[in-house]
DNA sequence: ATGTCAAATGGAAATGATTTTCAATAACGA
DNA sequence: TCGTTATTGAAAATCATTTCCATTTGACAT
């Protein structure tokens, strides 16, 4: 039974991080793990089923969670925040369908020479990095 | 007499692209021309020598602006909307120095390549990006 | 210079996403 | 089961940004 196995495994996730096993929780992390894109707090909660947290409750875990690097934030220009569910805690990207809105992890990061060039330009040491990227999904781009 | 050189163009620019010249518009535009760094709305205000304006007037110039590609307009974690004046509308970057805020532009972009690898990793054309560096600058690196 | 008029300004009020407060609830180890 | 402590959530607060709209002003024609 593939679905209680994952559940087993998301709890645990929980408590190894010093989380308690709470419903909320349980259902935040399972609307963004579903979602194929970045939600904002009002669409988490409209997508619960069976459980409906507070708004205040899902604002926590999500800072919680980014602490950790389970999901990314993202504010884009209409200023909302918006979350996405990161599959590994290792660095890595979001491509964004500007068409219909699906997004999906770019796994690793092909920037470094990039950055090596970018640090010649400036006279910067560059430690960090934010990369948003906009395109078209297969589905939308064959059309 | 370099400055008023310089405003003549100020004042040319802001006709050429359809606006009137009006003193609120020159303070923001000095302001943020000679800022080392992203400002937000009210920093733009109180550094305003001999002009003050409105807080609407400067939000509705700076999205103007925005539009025109002279300023980039940058939120942050901390949600508040920050402004650095572009001196050039070609698609460029902007590196943020972590420990004394100074920021500089990147001329040009080197993600060509990088950007070619991850369309091939996800399957998307991808149209636009955007990038945020932060790093040490010169003199703090040299800490 | 003066008149005309649409563009621009700014004080005040509205908006609305996010955060804070705090009393009630629930997870979990003993 | 019990006690401790984290977590929850309704309500209120916060506060950056936007909207309203009456007043002012820049630009251009006379
Ligand atoms: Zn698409
Ligand atoms: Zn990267
Ligand atoms: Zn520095
Ligand atoms: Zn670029």
């Amino acid at each position: 039974m593939v679905h209680r196995n994952t559940n087993a495994v998301r709890d645990a996730a929980l408590r190894g991080a010093g989380f308690r096993v709470t419903p909320q929780r349980q259902a935040i992390i399972r609307v963004l793990e579903t979602s194929d894109r970045p939600l904002s707090v009002e669409e988490i909660i409209s997508r619960m089923k069976g459980y409906r947290s507070g708004v205040p409750t899902v604002y926590r875990n999500l800072q919680q969670f980014a602490e950790h690097g389970w999901v990314e934030t993202l504010v884009g220009p209409d200023q909302i925040m918006r979350f996405v569910w990161c599959s590994t805690s290792k660095h890595h990207h979001h491509v964004q369908c500007e068409q219909c809105g699906r997004a999906v992890e770019v796994e690793g990061c092909a920037l470094k020479r990039a950055l090596e060039a970018m640090e010649a330009k400036s006279g910067f040491r560059i430690t960090r990095h934010q990369l948003q990227l906009f395109g078209l999904c297969p589905e939308c781009k064959g059309e």
